[in-house]
DNA sequence: GCGCTATTTTTTGCATACAAAATTCATTTG
DNA sequence: CAAATGAATTTTGTATGCAAAAAATAGCGC
């Protein structure tokens, strides 16, 4: 009875660090090339220095930033090289877990997948972008999770991980947006027909157009801060 | 000139821990799902606890060990469905390196392959097991440094490390061992021919055998210490 | 003799302390 | 005034110490 009362004693200390950092990297309130001040840091998040470079330790193996031998850590840079590089694996882990997925999805996954979809529609019809991202992310995942592999998953969320920083708050042009909501379409027909040729085809082409679409809007839109970060660098 | 005397402070501490530690585990000098005690491992290597948590948080983001709150790290174990699904994974990179490599890679990379090729037919030749491991292995690794994709080699690199316990010192039958070879003859041409579709398909099948041989060896020879470790658990 | 609980011991987790390296800043010199 | 040199400061890297949790052991009751 009383184990629920103090039930969780909380995931380890490093844990919880790790957690915070890869999101203040994701949200890009560590800027990217930034480094990373070991007091700084286990002042803002009240730990002290020890379980704090465990953390760091653990998002340098994860690819979220890059070690400098008595130099500390620095949030990586996401020159475009970087951008492309990381985008053209995702693909191919994207399309492998669409493959997948369609030849083992079950008929609730796939009945999820749908409903998600069609929320997914809602959002797109009345141009809610929070919503709209909220919702595809949760349908790519789902494919993913379809594919029932975990190092499969695992490996997925690690690369994911570093493109975040990219994703947050991209106004698309409607048209990209229009046909990204097209390919979606085409994913549900796939996942629904089993086709896994079909369902690689499209997870690809699906891809390949969201790097198209990061490109641009790093390239033009020069005054965004994002993409002057990164043309400062690559 | 003093500076060629002292120059290397060699890698950090913590650095070099973890790959002694990568090394232990991938040579099973660590049993998988054996605990690794920390004031043990700390005597055998001769530094504090603290470079050595670090390093143990590293190889817990590169799936080599798992950690337990509270109760250290393990050796991950080899469950089959493991085996499967890092094979699986592991074969997507390979076929999405292949694919790449054929449209990138440059003549004095084909012309090094091809060489490196004809040396492992020379090791097949004279059934020189160690031998051919290592330019098997040197000619995929050439294969992704073809692809001119840092973060798929980074990637690929990862994944591999776990199936490096599974590979060392395996007495493969002859009828699979021609069987690999002939794939690495297809892989050649399919570079030499700028055919990516068709390097992605003998990637994959070549993968696919390479599970097969090392289920097979996991399953029958049964009196293997690798295999009963594996049915222990399974 | 067997099972359960309490106590001791070990081990992990975190914080602090100390040493070495790098950075910064001031001073000096050309 | 610029560049360079050297000291002071900051920052990283490693070791040690202490507290809490887990494991092992011993004692007790049945």
């Amino acid at each position: 009875m009383s184990a629920e009362i103090i039930p969780i004693p909380r995931a380890s200390l490093h844990e919880q660090v790790a957690s915070r950092l890869r999101q203040m990297l994701v949200e890009n309130r560590i800027a990217p090339g930034a480094k990373l001040n070991e007091r700084e840091l286990s002042d803002i998040l009240n730990v002290s220095r020890t379980p704090l470079r465990e953390a760091i330790k653990m998002l340098a193996a994860e690819g979220l930033v890059e070690l400098l031998p008595n130099r500390g850590a620095i949030a990586v840079e996401l020159t475009e090289a970087n951008v492309r590089n990381t985008f053209e694996v995702m693909a191919g882990l994207e399309a492998q877990s669409g493959e997948l997925a369609a030849q083992r999805i079950t008929d609730a996954e796939l009945t999820e997948i749908k409903a998600m979809h069609f929320e997914m529609l809602g959002a797109y019809t009345r141009s809610d972008l929070p919503g709209y991202y909220r919702l595809n992310a949760a349908i790519h995942s789902a494919i993913n999770a379809a594919a029932k592999n975990p190092v499969l998953t695992a490996t997925y969320g690690q690369v994911n991980a570093r493109l975040q920083a990219l994703r947050f708050r991209s106004n698309q042009d409607q048209d990209k947006w229009r046909d990204a909501v097209d390919e979606h379409e085409q994913m549900v027909a796939a996942l629904s027909a089993g086709d896994p040729v079909a369902m690689r085809a499209v997870m690809s082409m699906h891809l390949a157009h969201k790097l198209d679409t990061v490109i641009r809007q790093l390239h033009d839109a020069g005054s965004s801060n994002l993409a002057s970060q990164l043309s400062s660098k690559a």
